[in-house]
DNA sequence: TAACGCGGAGAACGCTCGTTCTCTAGCGAT
DNA sequence: ATCGCTAGAGAACGAGCGTTCTCCGCGTTA
């Protein structure tokens, strides 16, 4: 659909970095260089635009992981990613985590894209593990490294995470 | 100060389960059984109400870890403490997190008392395990654990944090 | 008893914002 | 050239809400 593309990468960019609530329709409209009419044609309501939002960057973000790691073969190249990600200079942790406290409580929309995405993602990490409880235990020390990165503004988790997930992979089953 | 206990319980509830933004004033007013004229006296602003929100769960949160682990004597009942708070039925997450997310982005102050609970929260692991970079790993477990409890709705992540951590501690330094 | 002041109830104000409506300029078709 | 349709700009509307203001009852004091 024509000039969709421009809405969703305006409303990613904006709900991203300051939160859903605190951005307007008529920022994203402003931003993404559309009129209302058209912006209320592609997105009958806001409700409708962060479900947008949520799953463009739900395929995005987990193309991108899934890209990096398989073709690096490697699980432990998921935290290389992750530094990465946490060194971009508007990193706000994760997208999903984020909506869900702003709007899960009140949104069963919401909160199920959020669980949908994690359980992919949790998925993803199993595949590249070749184990379901190893991978389990990665994708909570990912989770961990998103949140403790998120607040405390350093990169530094991806590379304690990283190392507790070689031990783990040493560890015998 | 009278009536300050009543406000922050009945703002720590609703804030915590529906989100900052999505509770009104006069909602925390009706809860906390208080006229707005007395709860505008104790907290002159909606900002003023959640740092208080907020400065008071940190203060609670971290003093019940803290007693469970320390009678204990062992960093390792941190995650059976983490079970427990994940199966309580009004289980959202982490307040810290949640308001980060949705608040973080725009209010410094938030994005602060976010950043001191978690740098409280990683210092006491760090104690327990007597070992920073072992503190650090497990600090990432726990706070995984309750990125994917909140979203999944099942207290299933402490048992697998957990046996990562027993797996972690077992590992040669 | 009469004056006074504190505190509560809730109306009112002003602003923001989601959503809709109006007006108009441009453009293609007859 | 004129008619009609589309789309954009932005005004308008209505609801929600943070904050303030008004009014009133009640308890205290001289």
């Amino acid at each position: 659909m024509i000039q969709e593309a421009e809405v969703l990468t305006a409303a990613e960019a904006l709900f991203y970095e300051r939160g859903v609530q605190q951005v307007g329709m008529d920022q994203v409209r402003a931003a993404a260089g559309v009129s209302l009419k058209r912006l209320y044609q592609l997105f009958p309501s806001k409700d409708d635009l962060v479900i947008g939002y949520l799953t463009a960057r739900d395929e995005r973000w987990l193309a991108s992981v899934a890209a990096h790691a398989r073709t690096a073969g490697d699980v432990l190249t998921v935290f290389d990613w992750l530094a990465e990600w946490f060194a971009e200079p508007d990193f706000r942790g994760c997208a999903f985590v984020n909506s869900f406290g702003e709007l899960g409580g009140t949104s069963e929309a919401v909160a199920a894209i959020a669980r949908r995405h994690k359980e992919a993602f949790r998925q993803l990490i199993r595949d590249l593990a070749g184990d379901d409880e190893l991978g389990d235990q990665l994708t909570l020390l990912a989770e961990g490294a998103i949140t403790m990165a998120a607040i405390g503004g350093s990169p530094e988790p991806a590379h304690q995470a990283k190392r507790a997930a070689r031990a783990l992979l040493a560890t015998p089953a």
